[in-house]
Order: structure tokens, then sequence, then C-alpha cells
DNA sequence: CGGCTTCTTGATCTCGATCAATCAGCGTGG
DNA sequence: CCACGCTGATTGATCGAGATCAAGAAGCCG
């Protein structure tokens, strides 16, 4: 490879001239600090559709920042029984619940073409000795992860199918809005059964429920393209009171 | 304060000589280390039954380790709809959670007399960076928590009533076990109503199916006495495959 | 075009919520 | 010591949200 193409595939990676780099790990890092989190990241050839970041089991050896596209987490117990306990986009990071058992939980596995920087831990976790920032980052972003673990829990044990629904794309129009994107108009990169799986409804419960939004005039939905057209309703219905 | 009181009641608080060192966060430490964390963590009055910890909302400071008794966490949103969404056991850490938002994300409330070790997180962070084994263990404390809160999500999005109560059963059963305490005999500190909370079930359904598990020669279960007769039972019901 | 998978729509059934008493503890004060 | 009230636990009867079963429809890609 010549070193002008390397050195450009380089550059394309490093956070500095990343457009994530105000969501992402390194976030509160001064430059030179940031140079040298940089140097300890690992580019990773792209994921393709489908294709596993890694697979429930396998040691922990690195988290991984989401550079571009989008991933679940499934987790299967027994034979046939998964469970998807996350969907990961751009800025986020995945698989720091594998940290303590030094293996991963869950299956990691692209839902479109997705590029991820891996970050070993063991690296990472040496670096922020030395770069408190860094550090407290970590700490934010594995505590945020409980929060919205608690949330899940919530949603799961008290919400109806309908709020179950509108909380899952209020939540994505707001996670799309902070990355730059419309909050209005998106494209789902999971399958109907994956929002199944993931909110505990069935497939037809979901795509019962979408045809109700639609003809409720909160949503337009065609196939996986979703336009918003009332996210204040949508949002009422989200957080609205335990119905009883 | 006479100063053998005073050192008496320093002394019970030392790591080194708590009987739960092997289990808490300092359990990777070394002598010296030991000696650092203890310096920085706090006493605190024992919290009758009832009283709060902590509420939601307030100023995220500490961190906190369970010394004896137990707790439970309650997340409020809107009105009078809330969410049990953990019980805290001695050697436990409570309030992890908060160190993204700078505030606490519930309530937490004495389940009985329960004292706790205070541990102020600036201290704590500051110190973790000049103990790896800490901060690893910090990291590790977070990391399960994570996995635990996964766990309970396939709980509320999978599992059968049955299933959830005997998995909230035999889990109780390892807790105890790994603290030291008979497996198969202990006290409740939480009501029916705080049990269905947490698993997301009415309180009359927890009564029938606790019931149900008495005929079926499971448990034996008087008030809030606990005698588990049949764990194996217990334990093959709640792994049950996705019962269809 | 056929052979996939994914999505939608309809009919029925079920588990657990809800409503409604009743009962058991338990501290309080007469 | 017992009657009173209060909270928590049990038990019974009914109901409904959403699962499940069963076809179709619509993409999607060779």
């Amino acid at each position: 490879m010549p070193v002008t193409a390397r050195r450009c595939l380089l550059n394309e990676t490093r956070c500095q001239t990343c457009s994530l780099s105000s969501l992402c790990l390194p976030l509160a890092l001064e430059v030179q600090d940031m140079e040298q989190f940089d140097a300890i990241i690992r580019r990773r050839a792209p994921l393709k559709k489908g294709e596993a970041l890694f697979r429930q089991g396998s040691p922990f050896t690195s988290v991984f920042a989401v550079r571009s596209g989008s991933l679940k987490q499934v987790t299967t117990e027994g034979s046939g029984d998964d469970q998807l306990t996350n969907f990961y986009l751009p800025s986020e990071l995945v698989g720091l619940d594998g940290i303590d058992e030094e293996r991963y939980p869950g299956t990691v596995v692209a839902l479109e073409t997705t590029t991820v920087c891996e970050i070993p831990f063991d690296r990472l976790d040496a670096l922020s000795e030395s770069l408190p920032e860094l550090r407290g980052q970590l700490y934010r972003s594995m505590s945020k992860e409980m929060r919205d673990d608690r949330r899940m829990m919530r949603l799961l044990s008290r919400k109806t199918a309908d709020q179950r629904l509108a909380t899952f794309f209020t939540g994505l129009s707001d996670r799309f809005r902070r990355r730059g994107y419309s909050p209005y108009s998106f494209r789902l990169s999971m399958s109907r059964a994956d929002i199944g799986n993931y909110l505990g409804l069935a497939v037809e419960t979901v795509s019962r429920i979408l045809g109700r939004f639609q003809s409720q005039g909160l949503v337009a939905v065609s196939g996986r393209e979703v336009n918003i057209l009332d996210l204040q309703a949508l949002t009422e219905l989200a957080e609205e009171e335990g119905a009883h």
C-alpha cells in the first residue's frame, strides 16, 4: 500500500478529525491527550450487515466505539430464546458489560454496513490512569448505560405496548437529533422482529400499533422509512401515567 | 466522646477487619493500599427501616457500600408511578448510576435497620488513579451491574410470573450463600408489594404463586420467613425455556 | 418470474391485572 | 388484657391487552 494512501486511511480514523468527537469517549480530552488516546485505538474492517462484531462467551479484550452504521446486542440463553438487549448508534460504546466476567455476555451484530473503532481495554485502563478526564468519561458512560437500563426496565414492567413503541420512536428521534440528523425523518436499520424482541412485544403487535399510529397521524411509516408527524403527541404518549 | 470509644468505633469501620472485605470494593487491595482506601470512607449513622439514604434528584456526591441490612432503589416518574429497580444486600455498591448526571436517579430506602459506608466519589476517583486494582474493581462492579440489568430485562420481557418468582428466590438464595448465610432459609426484608413491583407483577399474583409453590413443595413460606425446600426444581423452573 | 424473508391483517385464547372481600399481624391506647 | 384501626397478605371472580395461530401481501434478490 502506498504511503499516501496509508496516511489517508489513518487520517480518517483520527479522533481529532472525527465528526463524533464531541459525543464519543475522548470528548473531554485536550489535543495532546487525544493523541495519546488516538494511538491506542485500532481500525477494523467495516462489518457487513449481519456480521458479528463478537460472539457471546468469547473472551473480552476490547470495547468498541461505533463510528458509522448500527448494531444490536443479542443474548441467548438455553436454546433459541434470544433477548435483544440493546441497539448501538454512532459514538456509543459497545462491550462494557463484558469487563466483569472477562467475556462478552452477548453477541453483537451489525444491522447494516458498520464501522467501529476498537479500543483494547487494557490499554484504555492504563491510559485512564494518567488521563483523569478519560477515566471520568468512562465512568460516566457506564453510569449512563446503567441509567438507560433502568429506564428500559420501567418500560418493560409498566408501559403498555403503545407507550413502548412511542418511547422507542421518541428515543430514536432524540438520538438522531443529538448526532446531527433529522429527528423527524430516518430509516430504521432493524426489522420489526428486532423491535418487538427489544420491546418485549410480538412482531404482530408492533405491526398493528405502527398501523394505528399511522392512522392517528402520529407517524408515516413505509417499510423502514419513518416520518414523525407529531413528536409532541408521541412524547406525551410515551410519558403517560401508568394507565389505571 | 472518650478516645477509647472513638477508637473502637473507628475499628469497627475498618475495611481490614470487615467481614465483607472479600466481596466489597477493596477486595483486590494489598494491606497498605487498603489503608489508603479506608481513610476516605465515612461512617454513617445506621438507617432505620423506611429511612432514605438519598432521594431521587439530589446531587450525587458519594457511592455507598452496604455493610449490614438491605435497601431498595425506587424511581418515580410523573406522579405515583414508582418502579423498584433494585434491592441491595451487604457488600453491594449503591449509587453508581448517579455518576453521569451528577444526581441520583432514584430514591434509596432502607428495608430494615441498615448501615452503610459512604465513599465520596471524587476521593474514590482520585484514589483509583494510583490504585489500579481499585480502579479495576470499580469497572468490574459497574460492568456486573450492567450484566445484572440485562438479565432483569430478559426476566421482564420473556419470563412468566412463575419463572420470575423462581428466579427471584434462587437469586436471593445465591446472594445469601455468597455472603455466608444459609441459601435455604432466610427472611425477606421486602414486602410482597416490593417484590411485585420489582418483578413487574401485581401483589395478588405474587401471593398466589407463592401459595402454589408452597403446595408444590418447592418452598415453605410463612410471612416473610422463607425455607427453600427444592432449590433444584426452583432453579430449573427459573431457567426454563421460553414456554411456547 | 419463482422462491425467499419480512410485514400486515384477522380470529381466538390465555395469563396475569384488576376489582372486591376477607383475613392476619401488630402496635396503640383505653 | 382486649377492642380498635391500620397496613399487609391472601383468596375469589371477572376482564382485557397482547400472545398466538393462521393466512395473505409485499418486498427483494437470484
